[in-house]
DNA sequence: GTAAAGGGTACTGATCCGGTCCAATTTTGG
DNA sequence: CCAAAATTGGACCGGATCAGTACCCTTTAC
């Protein structure tokens, strides 16, 4: 149905509140409580985001997670490529099973690609820091449309 | 894993097809055969698009579907909301069932939905037509950045 | 009237996600 | 050295959703 899974979607709230007080270092029974989690889950998460460099971790008694980067370097399409793999609308990214069966199939995935990498290209846009932001400033995403007219985009035609 | 389900896919390349002879009337098993397709999966999504005001159908002997409207008017979006629903990445789009917990939260989910209604918008402004052409010439999607650095996808301009 | 087509619904199997739990390893502190 | 606290890794189960199928009905051409 186009969604993220539950997990990436903790993980990008997780992630903002670390990005909140950075240097800090923040435990997992902490995190929970705060974002009313189940502790459990926020563990698994943040160890999948660990596995994944976003995080450092810090083992034994006093330690703990911080952000591994700056909250303005890490992307959303970063956050939800550690937690969910490659980012693609459609099964066939790269991958070409078998055959399609239609000629015309090809041109259909080629554009799906297109549309593929529109798509990461957005998500990979915005930043921890944006998502945390109150938003108050101007447009986060500004897609589609470098001059409209609805079915226009290609009519650009160079 | 932001995936269009594969009946949707199916989808987009039936109604493809169709684009490609317009007036024509096609019938099910026809354009399983074409798109080497299980017959009742075909039918399946057929029904699906008429009953979504997508396809025109033609019951009894010399019965079939074509286009509702033409190729260009119809948009990927719409096929995919047609298929399985409104499109949006989050769970929380419009709903917001208990309490986020975390007061940050809901700046974030502002910008998740600044996000779906961006990759909403990119969607709507790719049609039928386009998906069927051969991609030769310009970029189908041009978004993010128009003011942003990065840029990459919108760097083709072939 | 019969055959061929769409229309609708219900059902099943498989996959994947959400969520939980437990054992192991590492570090601090006495 | 030993115990407590925290991360790490892996296994596990229930439920939701998707893919695919089957059945029965209605409509139309010949």
């Amino acid at each position: 149905m186009i969604r993220i899974t539950k997990q990436t979607d903790y993980g990008i709230l997780l992630l903002t509140r670390l990005a909140g007080d950075p240097g800090r270092l923040f435990t997992a029974p902490e995190l929970a409580i705060e974002a009313t989690l189940p502790l459990p889950m926020v563990s698994k998460i943040l160890k999948a985001l660990a596995r994944q460099g976003l995080l450092s971790s810090q083992r034994g008694v006093k330690g703990g997670y911080c952000l591994a980067a700056p909250a303005e370097e890490i992307s959303v399409a970063r956050v939800i490529e550690a937690i969910e793999g490659p980012i693609g609308i459609t099964e066939c990214i790269e991958e070409a099973p078998g055959e399609c069966g239609l000629a015309e199939v090809c041109s259909v995935r080629s554009n799906w690609n297109r549309i593929n990498r529109a798509i990461r290209e957005a998500l990979a846009q915005i930043s921890l820091a944006e998502m945390g932001a109150n938003s108050g400033s101007a447009q986060l995403v500004t897609l589609g449309n470098s001059g409209k007219g609805a079915g226009g985009a290609s009519a650009a035609t160079r």
